[in-house]
DNA sequence: CTGAAAGCGCTAACAA
DNA sequence: TTGTTAGCGCTTTCAG
């Protein structure tokens, strides 16, 4: 059985496309690439060529002769956390839709933080949060590979990222609170091995700070971004002796939780307790009282990393870029002032 | 500026091994693919000049020299009620998970189903459910591009797929309702479109003929998985005149809305109503009472994907296989034997 | 404006 | 066991 054309547009290579329009494959090349000089007569009858024969250039031949690729990995740390979350989606759905928007391809890697990242092939990397995997940050630089870091404020190296301003979010959410007339302010933590979490927590702490109300430590509940650990913490935060009148939570999912716990336990939202989620996750809509909210422009931060890296890989150069997105309240239901003494 | 020898790794190739070990390239690609003909002395000297020099062969060159490729490209049709949910983040996971498991490199594409996918330079393609994009997994057959679909049951397809069992796991939730005593059993439906919620709408029907109960248009309520519609339906369903008693839904997150609804309704789950769910969603786990719901091998099925597109790939054959995973009823609290008249 | 020819880095007969 | 050599399909000087 000899190696004969099988399938349309399987072995269909540039020579073929040369023979059937009567270039050469230089100038079948030339065309491919919207190299301008190239007779009009001959531009048209290769590209009907192309048409006909169904050519598709080989990728791996364009790559091997030019050096470059146009992959763009994106690394995930498999970390339980981070991944089952909204957040997660709306990452892949943000890089992938920018990537088939510039052509690029979207390649996957779910790490675990310790094997070293195979980046053959890759042209350029998105590194999703910095969880433990810093090491596959550092030599994926040291390889001069364009790289960019998203939900990751890097402060100490030399590399693009972009990251959404928790602290201040997290300080509007909280002085929103205060401006409600609150004083006793508990914040649920997530998993302050993000940054993202680390930040909220600071944000938090700042704003009461600046309102000169005493941060008190069991007022702090720190969880794992969990609902199950949500719900711990919301049970204790209810039944305390000297409870919060509100409390600003990292995270919408969990948030909810919060709120069903404290219906279960006969409090009324927001009247007993006022609440203030991080995400903007669409779930929080729904529901007897809408969730209010600090949103992040996740898909926004996504897109930009994506043509950042592309940026990156264009010029070739290592002019490096650092952006902090803004994160914005948005007021519901789940919050009212508070009337007490 | 001359292309010098930037970074180690980056243009130390095949030819640069041979020389450090003192062998032809061929006997160092023989090394670097195991070929088991090279004396031990050779294979070590290559092995530490492989080693030494950091050389990691090029993916473009290696897979233009034999015309295969490694790439498994998964094709998720970006549907908005498909892509948010519980089911895409785990099947990403576990399709990613066994990938970096295979060595296999994992191309994502969100596809609107329109425009045909690029599948150069790819190995083979998952395609997960076929939404609207039927014509791109005949066109990608048509090449004879391996090619498996999960969560869909082709069968007029010469073609692998793996898809869970819907329509037996929604008969098996309808079937509890029933032993509980349940005659009026309302369904939720997920979107239609999808083949997993017309299955599940057919397995809720099959339940009820089984058992000799009448079919009630008033009590299947059309969604399209969202939770807002989920809600709408709720509403209709303990409002009606004579509403069910129990009701089995499509999904968990559409379960818990209902659950929710019913609550603000002033209803007590299960006693005024039982309520099954599908998916197995951690999300169920929490909240006042546990849902009971149908689990769904949905971690199973995306390895079992790979793994069989693996296997499609290596063989070069078209041997086709078609398995349906079984989906499992699991018991939780949400449903209470019917005591009515 | 065009084409010949030299690679890109690797694999796979084929000889030795 | 090993090495020689001919490609894989495309890009890119460099001469026309």
């Amino acid at each position: 059985m000899t190696r004969s054309k099988k399938t349309p547009s399987q072995n269909i290579s540039i020579v073929d496309v040369a023979k059937a329009s009567g270039v050469s494959i230089t100038t079948v090349s030339r065309v491919i690439n919207k190299i301008g000089t190239v007779k009009e007569s001959n531009r048209v009858k290769v590209a009907r060529a192309v048409k006909d024969l169904k050519f598709q250039p080989s990728v791996f031949a364009q790559r091997l002769a030019t050096g470059k690729s146009n992959v763009v990995a994106l690394v995930i740390p498999r970390y339980e956390g981070v991944f089952y979350s909204f957040y997660a989606l709306e990452l892949i759905r943000g890089v992938g839709t920018m990537c088939e928007v510039l052509k690029l391809d979207l390649l996957l890697h779910l790490t675990d933080a310790r094997t070293p990242l195979s980046l053959r092939g890759v042209g350029g990397v998105i590194f999703s949060d910095i969880i433990g995997n810093r090491a596959q940050l550092e030599d994926s630089m040291a390889k001069g590979m364009p790289s960019v870091v998203i939900n990751y404020y890097v402060d100490d190296l030399d590399v693009s990222c972009i990251a959404i301003d928790n602290a201040g979010g997290a300080e509007n959410a909280v002085n929103y609170l205060v401006e409600l007339g609150h004083k006793k302010i508990a914040h649920i933590t997530g998993d302050v091995k993000t940054q993202a979490a680390a930040k909220r927590l600071e944000g938090y702490k700042r704003a009461l700070e600046k309102n000169s109300i005493a941060i008190r430590q069991d007022y702090i509940f720190e969880t794992d971004y969990s609902r199950g650990a949500a719900r711990g913490a919301a049970e204790k935060l209810i039944k305390a002796a000297d409870p919060a009148t509100a409390v600003f939570v990292a995270s919408d999912a969990m948030a909810l939780e919060v709120m069903a716990v404290a219906r279960e336990l006969g409090k009324n939202i927001p009247n007993d307790l006022s609440i203030v989620g991080f995400d903007d996750n669409p779930s929080g809509l729904y529901g007897p009282v809408g969730l209010t909210t600090v949103r992040q422009p996740l898909i926004r931060m996504a897109e930009e990393s994506v043509k950042e890296l592309n940026r990156l890989i264009g010029l070739g150069t290592k002019s490096v870029k650092k952006i902090l997105l803004p994160a914005e309240l948005v007021i519901r239901e789940s919050c009212k002032p508070f009337t007490g003494e």
